[in-house]
DNA sequence: TCCTTATATAAGTCATTAATTATATAATAT
DNA sequence: ATATTATATAATTAATGACTTATATAAGGA
């Protein structure tokens, strides 16, 4: 995972008919007719948030005869959420694509220019 | 936690610069300035994010003598995502935002109207 | 084959979001 | 007091996103 996975797969859950259909498909596969017809939008929008999950990869598709059936991929999204609370515990040094952050970060905090760290030295980096 | 704060906190992640500020956060608490140097993006810009992150509860502010320094709440994003991950573990039917859902799903499954149930039965409810 | 059903994609419109510039407020320092 | 620094808010513009209608594709049934 990398940050920009990370942000499509939140922007994919950022929307309450998304998540309304991640929830449905939690309970079971369910093909876009019958997304239609609990959900009460056109068939078009749904084919659109539908996509939008998909190139999250939070759901998979299953072609049955005229059909196709959605399915959650529990797993990968349990991955992405888990997966960031994780990353938020690796130190930011260690966090690759933060490594200019870091670099920044700590000439703020070693610069004695920056005049909020000035009075008692505040937060965890001593 | 209801499915309108579920969606605003993923909102509120589905943002590059918005991750990057958590990820900092993460670290140690920062001011506005500082944050301002690190992202190298404009201080209103900076105070709109950390305004909608503080909507979704993900971080809280101190302010000291002309200083304001933000906090992540780290334990609250993890009871979010973590929550979700559970909720979707919840029965359908015991979703209380989702009885209408849970009522048209039903119907769909018990009436043989829909015929892309027909040949073999699909999915879990047998 | 032709018609119907299911789904996807395209184009257009309207709403929402992100960023900028400008201004307001609050605290400190002179 | 006045000036400076830090932050927030407002107003505007630019970019995205969501939804609609229209159209395309694919499969099945008459």
């Amino acid at each position: 995972m990398n940050l920009k996975e990370w942000e499509k797969a939140f922007k994919a859950l950022g929307q309450h008919l998304r998540l309304r259909i991640i929830a449905l498909l939690a309970e079971q596969e369910l093909c876009v007719c019958e997304l239609e017809e609990i959900l009460g939008i056109t068939q078009p929008a749904i084919s659109q948030h539908l996509r939008v999950l998909k190139e999250a990869d939070l759901v998979w598709e299953e072609k049955v005869s005229q059909w196709v059936f959605y399915h959650l991929k529990k797993e990968k999204l349990a991955a992405v959420l888990q997966g960031w609370l994780a990353y938020l515990d690796v130190p930011l040094a260690a966090k690759k694509e933060f490594t200019a952050d870091y670099d920044k970060l700590q000439q703020l905090l070693e610069n004695p220019k920056v005049a909020c760290r000035q009075p008692r030295e505040r937060g965890s980096k001593e």
